[in-house]
DNA sequence: GATCAGTTTCAAACCGCTTTGGATAGTGCA
DNA sequence: TGCACTATCCAAAGCGGTTTGAAACTGATC
């Protein structure tokens, strides 16, 4: 059923039946009535392809994940993003078209997918130290909101973050306050812009009480498991081990506390961590009670959020760059607590 | 740049070049290099949105997601899975159109997908016991690929799937035969087709023993770490405790490590685990050697060859419902052992 | 009854490509 | 030289909508 078929079982043309579903005001209210029951009736869609072709709106987003060539790690916050983002999608009829993309082939995939017009605008995921990809959407011409930012880039651009930085700076703060001096921070890879900010965090609290960071005890890494439980294990391994941990994810934080549990420390009294809680649905931080002292903040509210962000830019072109700074909170677990006396190893 | 504008330049028609450019043998071959060096040269693509309308197809394949409405989980094998399929879409010139929906509202998805001719096909993720939406699409008369399998549903369709039965049979009788006699099941939510599979191979080789199953020792959850925390250290509690688990995800295998460590008892000599694969990239299963004995299937590869499949049936319509089954394998990790002599609680 | 503004409706052009059904030129062969 | 055949190219008609510009119809006004 299309178009033509419909306007003729009414005794219509194709123009009138067209304004009268899309709400054009030159049209009788008792015609559009009959229309939209019998486009109901007919069980009448629109092409969305002739749609498209019509109206040169492509109705989508694209959503670019570059998969780093060398070890193929795919985000895990990328599925609870995309989850928040889809809903808005949904919501005002957009699709969402993903690009899985080996990191060293996204400018092809950029310029391909503006020059065949097949979405509208661009969620930028996981952006890094200057991160060429702004320029080069810039240069495109093709509205993008980054989720997170690209410390290094100068010239104004859209994006939506959480204060990482703060974030980290406040949980540092909170460990300094009960008493830890040695603080290991099991950090994400730090050419990863949110890594960077969260490390800055970190050495700002630190150096606020005129605390020298110590090396050994900062590690940036993949986030999975086995990462943050070795990285936990080389410094509890030192001379004079930390009290207190910072992981940048929860699945580090689970093999951090491997790593602690394995050696007969207790977590929240031997040992504080505080751990980054992107507050996936598959790995939630307890149920009832937060078993991790963590900084919170929804990943799927920030999907939301930017596609939001999105919409609103590519309705209204001519509008300056959006920013969006989203505070992440600090939750109290079970795995704080002030510094054990001293005891003897 | 358009068609009409480059045909121009060359002084061709525009059906030429299109010819030209797309193969066809009715132009000859000084001209076609003319033009597709043109076209290089202009950096010209050709308008997606026209080419679907021209073409009748969408050139894009739909991966509906459910997301069960009370809990919002998103698989984390999603991610995965689509990173698989996607290199697949982007080798052959398909979009990936990314659907997120509450499982309540999967019909509506479909029909509107089909009747909007927005994708050519459907992925089917995570198949339930007696799908309804194998039947819907049928009816709809959709290409479709379910990854897993609906049992209870008669008419053929096509499926790729790994072989859960066995892979979970052989993984019971491998602890079998180390001894275990009390083997617990860290089970997925058995509305879901593959955790009824994974329960009965289990199952099949209990009673191929002659060995009663005991209800107290199946568990099935979502599979997060803190259930599978928490339903590991309900059966730890029991008179007769396991010596042994099977696991059904990476995640609930790490909740489940950590209540045995919690015991003070060593994985792999004072119990033997065993846990499902599913190979994804960010939760490895340590990098040299096994950290757990595992029934290893990847859901990336998975992927790969579903999109294969469901390219190769909307290519040849006509054909019959095609089916793969992927053997998981068994790989030895430190995580088993013989079970260990009894000793007195 | 003619005129006019305002309301409804429609025919036709257009979006950018593919594809059908010729037209034209070139070739081999009788 | 003429003819059939092939190779090469093109004009025009789609695909299924939206949108422009004009026509037809309504009352109301003079």
């Amino acid at each position: 059923m299309n178009l033509k078929e419909l306007a003729q079982k009414l005794g219509l043309s194709p123009t009138t039946v067209s304004r009268a579903l899309n709400g054009y005001p030159e049209v009788s209210e008792s015609t559009r009535a009959r229309v939209m029951a019998a486009a109901k009736r007919h069980n009448y869609r629109p092409n969305t392809r002739a749609i498209r072709l019509a109206t040169g709106r492509a109705m989508a987003i694209g959503h670019v994940i570059p998969i780093a060539s060398r070890h193929e790690i795919m985000n895990p916050v990328f599925a609870d993003f995309i989850a928040g983002a889809g809903e808005t999608y949904a919501r005002n009829g957009y699709d969402l078209i993903l690009s899985i993309v080996p990191d060293d082939d996204e400018d092809r995939i950029y310029r391909d997918l503006h020059a065949r017009g097949a979405v509208d605008g661009i969620i930028v995921h996981g952006p890094r130290l200057n991160d060429p990809r702004l320029q080069l959407l810039d240069d495109i011409g093709f509205p993008y909101v980054v989720h997170g930012r690209a410390t290094g880039t100068v010239t104004p651009y859209s994006w939506l973050d959480v204060n990482n930085r703060r974030a980290f700076r406040r949980a540092t703060e909170f460990l300094l306050d009960f008493g830890h001096r040695r603080i290991g921070l099991i950090n994400g890879l730090e050419f990863m812009d949110f890594a960077i900010r969260r490390r800055t965090g970190y050495l700002e609290a630190l150096a606020a009480r005129g605390i020298a960071p110590d090396p050994d005890l900062m590690s940036s890494e993949e986030m999975t498991e086995l990462r943050g439980y070795r990285a936990a294990c080389a410094m509890l391994r030192h001379d004079v081990p930390p009290t207190a941990f910072l992981a940048s994810s929860m699945i580090s934080g689970l093999g951090l506390r491997r790593a602690i549990e394995e050696r007969g420390l207790r977590l929240g009294s031997d040992i504080s961590v505080i751990i980054h809680d992107d507050a996936l649905s598959y790995l939630p931080n307890g149920d009832d009670v937060p078993i991790y002292t963590a900084t919170r903040s929804s990943v799927r509210e920030a999907g939301r959020q930017a596609a939001e962000m999105l919409l609103d830019i590519i309705a209204h072109p001519a509008s300056a760059p959006q920013q969006r700074l989203l505070e992440a909170e600090l939750i109290i677990g079970q795995s704080t607590g002030p510094v054990p006396a001293p005891r003897r190893s």
